[in-house]
RNA sequence: GCCGGUGUAGCUCAGUGGUUAGAGCGAACGACUCAUAAUCGUUAGGUCACUGGUUCGAUCCCAGUCACCGGCACCA
């Protein structure tokens, strides 16, 4: 029996296009996880979507003059298009705006409410006389109570560090429009954290959660040692979900983002069963068997940024439902920079998907994400070493080796050829072929992507020593036999190394298939599709088929006599010259 | 302020209580020429941030110092 994994993605707010440190830190690390999984054979089934809601979506939408609608309309799409570009391929990539996440947020709320684990209570909000409207601490400065510095945030002093509440600024100010912020008390429904704390620290104490990575267990650990505190789940804000209560306190009232956006998880599984024609198939991934436990492994791919709603908050939420499987894994990342400082959206000081998505193969780019990805801590985009690493190990190293092989294959013999007895040397490449698929397999079971990453590279190097010592290429014109079972081991290894390599390079591994002689798909990728929102307009999610792939995942058994095409270069080698010129690029727009 | 992380060769990073601390890239030299001037080999050399401690012995354990970074829950 294949086993279920849900590959569960951080949901990103609609309200500008991505950045490499999105891929880096979410979409891409769940794409190769979701990837092998699915040619492991595993029913995998890969969800997220747009975070249509919060206070983000609502400025932009006020700073541009157009609906909050209007604003998903823009950004969904260009999350779309990246996915598409970079073959992120999920089952159901939605958004939180559609009937169905209403729905299943409405009833968690419901439940939640029904269970005894939601309390109201108010609280203190700085409101904006102006725009009419609470604002959250971030949107608020004023003089600092410490140390006089006159433009203190509301929760912290950047001058001073020091600690305090929006009413102890001094003049209090919105950032919005720079007009006074009064404050108002108003009530709201708060998630009863502390009462969920106990079945919460007895889930994660249940098992050794070494396998988790260090800094998600600190975290984690962090929190739970400070106690926990209810957590206000409404908003004072027009745009959102309901909270679907008979109350007219909370007519003006949503529910908070961060409370429904977990919760896409969950709906994006429901939507993805209703589409495919079976509603309740869902449930492989959530319901929890009779035993009570889990009937899927859960991974959660996130920043580090996220790491209490997940652990913390998703799992309580989880458990006040009831019968729902908890996270498994969440393998948070920690943040890409760029050019060795920190990505600043608001000083643009940030690497646009976009804007690379089309002038790189995606494989390059997927490659330098993952071989450089912030796995265990931040790590650094830097144009110099893109270069240096696609030029050196994905082209020259990986690239070549196929390359070599096929075309003195192709042009000796056409085909697969037939090998005579085997030399030491060979049985110790294919022992190694052996031990590095083992190692790679067993590293991204434990989401160590970078590793295994690195394992596969080094077996194409090995490769290529092996090629270095046999010399196929004069054993042709000398020893046929001998030269077609260098290469018949040599071809088998690179089969070998195109599954390695394909949930991390699923384009070019498609095309080596092919190469091959292959037929088959190992790579499907993923496709756009049309639906409704729930005002009626279409809307665009993101899905696809990849049955294909399902169990590929093995040692090569290349069969001699299999037609090997003539290659081309599987990686385009870049340019030194681009260094320069994106470098510039980047400067060119900063603003400071 | 409180809590936590990081500091190892020019660069990016592994790693371990114990004889001469590793890899890739870059650099130098050599080999080869099937392959996108790709590949293969050899070499370079770093007081493992600093100070003190525990130990027969520490880069790895403990304490302190310095530097950089993150979190401190209505930003998700």
């Amino acid at each position: 029996m294949p086993d279920a994994i849900l590959v569960a993605v951080a949901w990103p707010y609609a309200n500008g296009p991505f950045h490499v440190g999105h891929i880096a830190g979410a979409y891409l690390p769940a794409d190769v996880f979701a990837r092998y999984q699915r040619l492991r054979g595993n029913r995998t089934l890969m969800v997220s979507g747009s975070d249509c809601h919060g206070t983000p979506i609502t400025i932009a939408a006020e700073r541009e003059g157009i609906s909050p609608q209007d604003v998903i309309r823009r950004y969904h799409p260009t999350f779309l298009k990246t996915f598409q570009a970079l073959g992120i391929s999920f089952d159901l990539f939605t958004q939180t705006y559609t009937d169905n996440h209403y729905r299943v947020t409405t009833d968690m709320f419901l439940r939640l409410l029904e269970n005894g684990y939601l309390y109201k209570d108010t609280m203190v909000g700085s409101y904006s006389e102006t725009l009419g409207r609470f604002l959250p601490d971030r949107f608020v400065e004023g003089t600092c109570p410490n140390c006089g510095y006159p433009r203190a945030r509301g929760d912290q002093c950047d001058s001073c560090g020091h600690l305090h509440d929006p009413q102890d600024l001094i003049a209090p100010r919105s950032v919005l429009d720079g007009a006074p912020v009064t404050f108002r008390e108003t009530e709201h429904f708060f998630l009863d954290l502390a009462k969920l704390e106990p079945p919460l620290r007895a889930w994660i104490e249940s098992v050794d959660r070494s396998y988790w990575r260090a800094n998600t267990l600190l975290f984690t650990q962090n929190w739970l040692r400070e106690g926990l505190r209810g957590r206000a789940i409404t908003r004072d804000l027009e745009w959102g979900v309901p909270v679907p209560v008979d109350d007219p306190t909370f007519k003006d009232k949503r529910i908070y983002v961060w409370f429904d956006a977990v919760i896409g998880y969950f709906s994006a599984s429901i939507e993805w069963a209703e589409r495919i024609g079976a509603p309740d198939a869902w449930k492989e991934w959530w319901v929890c068997l009779p035993d009570g436990s889990a009937p899927a492994r859960s991974y959660y791919f996130i920043g580090k940024d996220n790491i209490p709603f997940h652990t913390i908050i998703w799992p309580a939420m989880l458990i006040g439902y009831g019968n729902l499987a908890l996270p498994y894994d969440v393998p948070a990342n920690e943040f890409l920079n760029l050019e060795g400082d920190k990505m600043s959206t608001s000083r643009n000081w940030a690497l646009w998907a976009p804007e690379i998505e089309d002038r790189y193969q995606p494989d390059a780019i997927r490659y330098y994400l993952i071989a450089n990805g912030p796995e265990t801590r931040d790590s650094n985009w830097s144009w110099a070493d893109f270069v240096q690493r696609v030029n050196s190990e994905l082209v020259a190293t990986w690239g070549n080796l196929a390359n070599r092989v096929l075309s003195v294959t192709h042009r000796n013999f056409g085909v697969v050829p037939q090998p005579g007895a085997l030399t030491d040397a060979d049985r110790q490449l294919i022992a190694a072929t052996q031990q590095t698929f083992e190692r790679v397999t067993a590293l991204l079971d434990g989401v160590k992507l970078r590793a295994a990453l690195n394992e596969a590279m080094a077996l194409a190097q090995a490769a290529n020593q092996y090629l270095s010592e046999q010399e196929p290429w004069k054993l042709v014109k000398s020893d046929q036999e001998r030269a077609a079972t260098v290469l018949f081991v040599a071809l088998r290894t690179v089969d070998t190394l195109k599954m390695l390599f394909c949930p991390f390079l699923p384009f070019s591994s498609q095309r080596l298939h092919e190469l091959l002689g292959y037929t088959g798909t190992i790579a499907p990728q993923p496709q756009v599709e049309e639906t409704q929102a729930p005002d009626g307009s279409p809307r665009l999610i993101l899905t696809g088929d990849y049955a294909a792939s399902a169990g590929a995942w093995g040692i090569s058994v290349l069969a001699p006599g299999q037609p090997i095409q003539a290659p081309t270069p599987l990686f385009q080698k870049l340019d030194e010259a681009i260094v320069t010129e994106e470098l510039a690029r980047l400067h060119a727009k900063v603003r400071s």
